[in-house]
DNA sequence: CATGAATGAGCGTTCATTCAT
DNA sequence: AATGAATGAACGCTCATTCAT
């Protein structure tokens, strides 16, 4: 038996032909930019539909309600940094690995500092199926690689804190109006494994020149 | 851009009488627990007024408009939390001091993990005047004690970042149901103090005992 | 516990002061006159709140609904029925007593024939609290005073029918256009106190003369 | 008051083919099943189109509008009862004739309870070709066959009042939720034949064993 | 000063209808 | 013919704000 009253947060239509995609992107498009320019007042779906040139009824024919627009752009982009995060993954050499994973944060939050932050506020209230969790094991795994766990920390939980290491720092970075991207890189690398080397100390990391 | 019918942010009148001070702190206290329990959805003038207990016209006689609660809200919780800051940076040891204002934020984000997110965000649409500053001012102070500056970091960096870096710790600690404030006040040491020792190598920064 | 997510359907304020019961009155007035003019489809809050020379807002203020709005109107017209059938139940002579409450009912239905019938059919899909409860009492109560219950059809039943056929005939009658109030009254004295014979042949049932 | 504008009502085009008589059939189908099953809340073009299984470009190739849909269904009801209705009227003797007829009447009535009021609802507010008036000339018909008319109440009235009566009773039969057929169609009879002796005392009306 | 009734722009959403494919 | 994506007027309703009392 389903939830009865719980409103519809799915997308209404899997977008199967091109026009159709098209016009999601668009929608989602416009969403995205209302609420990085103008903020959560002006996030109507009146206006997101008129910025997407398409009329209100097809935006439903799409979207069963503005909380699913947020919802689905939550995961559009929470899916764009769970791609850059896993390929940066990849890399060999754990720590490298790890720069390369807070290079990602950076510039990502760093693109759409606003559009992050509102994002953010929104996924705490609208609890969807979350891409975090994804984040967070890929980072974990990384953390394995090397960090021994001789230590009242467990993995999941120094992955937690670089994430949320991460996100203070550039979130406060965005706040302010000019930061360069490779100032930001070194004190994300500083906070990182400066947090990493006091809570785990039986292993030693050494800095990364960047 | 030109600024024209910029709204009346200020609160209307400077509570003079006692009465009047009584007023503005019940209405403040009744948005608080609106934006705290209910969220930004039911937060309303007339809900406001009502949980307040007051009159609708009477909550415009103290503020001249919705957005100018929350600035004032925003400003009171600062004014809070830049008190108590103040205070344990009396602490003789610098260290010790930095411990305690560490604290002293965590503290403050765990009593009130939701009201704190919110505010956050709505200080970023509104920009008030910042209390934000006065921290920083404070914690730079500190940090100037005793780290020497052989870094390209200057002060005012690493006190941003400590901030940031405390902001993120807790943020995060408050999505999350279950953290005790000691092992949150031990991992954000870990994570302010092996920032300071990374971004500032050339001082000795001992781990605090928790 | 209250049902959950029932719609509210009371009048959200008992209008207290004279200002506030006129307004309750002038937008039940204005609720009537478009379902009786135009019908249902045009019967929207908006059209109501214009007719009745009031705001949108305002008639919010009063009704928590438009299913609200329909609600009272059905229950004013059925308290003022209820009334004119009670006084007319009061006359001594049981016959002269049910003759007087058909001409009731005659009259009523006469008087606004669209009106009657748009609000009994929203009468069955909201189902308030039913004032026909209270007529087929006193019409049960008149039955009782007379006939004898010699017949597989209970008081009840009897009551119910009378009520029916009433409703019937006016209704058909109301389609129509010209009908004299003689002549409608002549043909529902008629159908009542022959049913009546029919269904309760012991009891000698004599025609009215009108 | 002029009529511009008077909406297409009529069916688009004639069945010719096999294939639309049946496309037509299933539309209205579920058109009536939505109706009767949902109310007129549910009842949208859109609604009707899914259930029928055609799309909503084929529903309008059909039928010009949604209330030309409506009236198709009033006209194929109303069609079904006067067939119904011609066939009881052969029966020789004319009161077992007018017994078979109130009979039907019962029967459908109660066949589809909540369908009937609302199509005699639309029907008033659509006022389409009514199938009333056959069904009136063929009761007038049967009527004429024994009553004498020595009264002034001439044989159309007689059988308006004869079809309002037995609507009356069997729309208060289908608001209670369980009426036996038997029990109805005696309480019909009554009815029926209850007012035909009072409104023309000068036959003698027998009653009908049922 | 305090009140709360009144206001109406604007919200999220639906649905009858059209029309390019 | 048949399709269903697209349209947009109109709906029910909320809420920040004003102002007569």
């Amino acid at each position: 038996m389903p939830s009865p009253r719980k409103k519809q947060l799915q997308p209404r239509k899997r977008p199967a032909q091109a026009r159709s995609a098209e016009t999601v992107a668009v929608i989602l498009a416009a969403a995205a930019h209302i609420l990085e320019r103008d903020g959560y007042s002006q996030y109507s779906t009146n206006t997101i539909a008129k910025r997407a040139g398409v009329s209100i009824g097809s935006l439903y024919q799409y979207f069963p309600g503005k909380d699913a627009i947020t919802i689905a752009l939550i995961q559009q982009e929470g899916t764009r940094v769970v791609r850059a995060i896993e390929e940066a993954s990849l890399i060999g050499n754990w720590q490298d690995a790890l720069i390369a994973m807070i290079d990602v944060a950076a510039r990502h939050q760093i693109a759409r500092p606003a559009l992050a932050r509102i994002l953010d506020l929104e996924e705490s209230r609208l609890q969807p199926e979350n891409s975090k969790v994804e984040i967070l094991a890929i980072l974990e795994a990384v953390l394995k690689r090397r960090l021994s766990n001789a230590t009242h920390l467990c993995h999941r939980t120094l992955a937690v804190d670089v994430v949320a290491i991460t996100r203070g720092v550039t979130d406060m970075a965005a706040e302010q109006d000019d930061v360069s991207l490779d100032d930001l890189r070194h004190r994300l690398d500083c906070a990182v494994f400066g947090y990493l080397a006091r809570a785990c100390p039986t292993c030693a990391v050494f800095p990364a020149e960047t």
